[in-house]
This record gives C-alpha cells, structure tokens and sequence, in this order.
DNA sequence: GGTTCAATTAAGTATAGACTTAAATATCAT
DNA sequence: ATGATATTTAAGTCTATACTTAATTGAACC
C-alpha cells in the first residue's frame, strides 16, 4: 500500500498521533478507539508494512512507537494537520478525560 | 473530501501533474487515460473541490492547472514522488510518445 | 500439561468511491 | 433553430478496504 494511501485513513492518523513521541502497547491504543481490537491490530500492520511504526516485543505485549523519519515529506503534511486550533482542542479534552 | 485523500488516489496525482506546469484543456487531459472522459472529469472535480486545480473558462473549453501553493506541505510529497528515477522514466517514454 | 492474557490472523460483510453509460448543460457554427 | 463540440452531472455497478466475530498464535503463570 503506498505512503499516501496508509496516511490517507483518518484512523492510522489517530494511531499515529498517539505513539508519535511516546511508545505504547497495542492494546492501550485500540482501547482510545470505539472499533474493535482486531481492527485496530489492522491498521497497526498497515503502519508497520509501511516502516511508519516500530515496535518492541516485551513478553505478550507489543509496543508501538512512530518512526518519524520514515514518514519523510509526509511528516510536516501531519504536523501541520495536528496543529490546527480545532484539532488542538480537540486534542485537550481528550488528555483531561 | 479531506486534502490527503484528495491526492491519495494515483489518477488524480497523474492528472495533478500533467497540469504541474502548464494548463491544459480537461479533454486533453482525459485523452491521456484510458478511462472515460466521465471518470477524468469527476476526478477534476474533485481537485476542484479541493482548491488543487484553478479552472479559466475560454469558450466552451476549461483550461485547468495546478494551484501549487494550494498543496501546502503536500507539494513536496509530490514532487518527491515524481521524482523517483522509475516515475522519470516512464514520464520520459510517455513524452516522447 | 491447562488457562489466561495480549495480540494477530482468518473469513466474511458493508460501504465509499472509482468507474460505466446516458442524459443534461453550455457554447459556437450554420 | 438545428447540430456539433466540450464538459459536467445523474444513476447505477463493481471493487478495495475498514470493519465484524471467531479462530489462532504465543508468552506468562498455576
């Protein structure tokens, strides 16, 4: 699948969003998310194919983290969609809860 | 239709680029594919839509080009893209078609 | 061994959206 | 006005893919 396509899918930018600059199991993210476990491990395969997750094996959990540099030229095309006001709001109310 | 998606699909990109540099008429720019002139011209809305592509009506032809300030951040992405040595051959042979 | 927990993979469903052909719109020419 | 040309829009089809639940893998623990 290519680069543009893997970022294209609102929820891979969601899951990005949470292990850019801090690693977390997998189970943590998929429970951020209102699908299923299974559809999140999905989309966390889709990242890792495309080199823009790694991860870490610790026993029976993994833990992702974003590969920033992998991301090349699509890296300020998501900084700068997670830095509008509206999503940075957004983003706020998230970390009170 | 969210910017990323927008450029996510392959067609819209060739289209994109064939109206890179210089405008050209949509049915120029659909003879070019394979598919129906229909399918050419919804993808043009969309980029429309989207603000890539400005339209000059002349007559009953519609000259469009790409708005590559418009891209923002995306643009490198582009242009990083197009610049592969593959996709400069193959833009290289089409030319010289 | 068996059981539980964390995650992935398999198999199937539902939907967005890229296509098709046909109809509509609009401009120019006769 | 009729017809030809350029493009868009309408309506419907088909496929990729984001989801579902169920089955599977693999590690820790008893």
């Amino acid at each position: 699948m290519d680069a543009l396509r893997v970022v294209a899918e609102p929820r891979r930018r969601e899951i990005l969003r949470l292990v850019w600059d801090q690693e977390r199991p997998a189970g943590e993210i998929a429970d951020r998310f209102d699908v299923s476990f299974a559809a999140v491990s999905q989309h966390l395969g889709v990242l890792r194919d495309a080199g823009f997750v790694n991860v870490r094996r610790d026993g029976r959990t993994r833990y992702y983290r974003a590969d920033r540099t992998a991301l090349g030229p699509l890296r300020p095309v998501l900084e700068k969609m997670w830095a509008t006001s509206l999503d940075r709001l957004v983003e706020l109310i998230e970390e009170e809860r």
